[in-house]
DNA sequence: ACGTTATAATAACATTTGTTTTGTTTTTTG
DNA sequence: CAAAAAACAAAACAAATGTTATTATAACGT
């Protein structure tokens, strides 16, 4: 019951953050992106993490039509115990701990890892990655646009996805910026953006141009509600936060190689025939290494 | 971190369970069995909820060793957090698996892309990881050999890395074979291959060249058996095995984080500090994107 | 049985939390 | 540009939550 609501409160809050004044909108992207957080914080620390005064939140709690703050609260904590309660599939990890020293540092590393991989397969519902992949297989052409860490992961979605599509394109090429490349798009085409907060400007510029040119937006990001202004057309989310200093991309990895496996999926036997011939190839090249 | 916290908890009261008198008796088992509404709950909802007065919960967080109830109480809170972003992408899988059809084919992929990441963590030593750790640091120059799929995972591992390693070098660039950059290695330096059955024939050729010349060789591949002919110094190993038609190298992706991760932690200081002081760079060269 | 100690409930207290009020700033409208 | 309306933060207030003190009860040893 409270995870019906929840997800229809966030689904409201996303439909009409673009109407709301800068405090509430502030608010409403902090709830999309963080509603375990949101659910189990005090109105003071949710106010403070976001950067606004309490009653900002009371007034967006009755701006929903809810009576008190309480009543828009409730729904978010019961889908946290109505989380908690199915399997422990991380339990190794909890063994490891246990163990102290070393073991100890490979948990706390393990669960970081681990959490990001899950949350990204969790949160991402399959008929968006269906989507997707429908997007990508109908599209004359797909542009890969990343730049700095998420440039590694373009790469290698164009290094598999080439066998299957012989449309893909990465973006930053010939010592090119993204949007250059971008300028040839129409609508027919296909933009598949990978980028977390905060964003970098050469890959907003590309999208902001794939939209001007009417290609649609598929979008890789850590935020929901910060995004929305590209107006994509899928957005696929993925936590990027460790414990560390810098940012986990694993997340938006499995999420790359989840869209893959449905890409080869949809495309059919002749795709999976190219693939073979792939193989066939490189093993007759002598590129493989015989023992 | 809290989900270790918490069955650390819970185990000690199971524990400890027969040695409580009465009232504190019946808040173990009550929290043992109902860690998510303990969690939740406030002290006097738990108080009636289990028939004792609420001191005699905070006593049981004296006993315990707590300072106050907060910190009893802290550890469950912070796993409801955590299980509702990463605990329970099993009972979401065998949703999708339930339904049957196409559905089922996707549940099957997540569920090889989370295994590969499981396995990669589990079967990997910490000391494996340390090991490798402290030989990139102290190598004069570490040489980053893969091509094809993995060359993406070493590009990534570039550009992470390289901020806290001045001495990073990729083995195939200028359109160079990876052997080519290879013949400058001496026994200082360290050579890290990424390949997986079957071995990229470069790639091995590189691994060889290094061996000769007297370089340390980290391995990460998805057998260690098959590797050993290389006579690698460290094999960091993941499957990369999939029901599809192409391989998978997210467990890979996992281990380099956390390789990446120990690094940064036994970097120190000075490291850090470097990390730092890049994204203040990034951010004054306007290379972010302001919304 | 008696006194002692441990255990527990009640109630008083202090802190935190949610709500409402007030005044100021920002935005909108004429 | 000025008036009105909306949005907001700060602070006052009330309710809840956590903590401590007091008193009563149960368990234990001599």
């Amino acid at each position: 019951m409270g995870q019906i609501h929840k997800s229809r409160i966030i689904e409201q809050l996303t439909g009409e953050l673009a109407t709301y004044p800068k405090s509430l909108r502030r608010i409403a992207m902090y709830v999309i992106d963080n509603p375990a957080e949101f659910g189990m914080d005090s109105i003071r620390d949710s106010a403070s993490l976001i950067g606004v005064s309490t009653n900002s939140l009371v007034r967006l709690a009755k701006k929903l039509g809810f009576e008190t703050y309480h009543q828009f609260r409730a729904p978010f904590r019961e889908a946290l115990t109505a989380s908690a309660s199915s399997g422990d599939a991380g339990q190794w990890i909890g063994e490891l701990y246990e163990r102290g020293g070393k073991e100890r540092a490979r948990a706390d590393a393990a669960t970081s890892v681990m959490g990001n991989v899950t949350d990204a397969l969790r949160q991402t519902d399959a008929d968006s990655i269906a989507l997707a992949a429908d997007c990508i297989l109908e599209a004359k052409k797909v542009f890969l646009v990343a730049t700095r860490g998420p440039y590694a992961l373009v790469h290698y979605f164009y290094h598999v996805g080439r066998i299957a599509l012989p449309n893909l394109v990465i973006a930053p090429r010939h010592a090119n910026a993204p949007v250059d490349e971008i300028l040839t798009a129409d609508e027919n085409d296909v933009v598949l953006a990978i980028s977390s907060m905060p964003y970098s400007r050469e890959t907003i510029d590309a999208c902001e141009m794939a939209r001007k040119k009417g290609a649609k937006l598929i979008l890789m990001s850590d935020s929901a509600a910060n995004s929305l202004p590209l107006t994509p057309y899928i957005t696929l989310v993925s936590p990027v936060s460790t414990p560390h200093y810098f940012e986990s991309y694993v997340g938006f990895f499995a999420l790359l190689e989840w869209l893959l496996t449905v890409l080869v999926e949809r495309g059919g036997e002749d795709v999976q025939q190219r693939i073979q011939m792939f193989n066939d190839l490189r093993s007759d090249a002598n590129l493989y290494w015989k023992m």
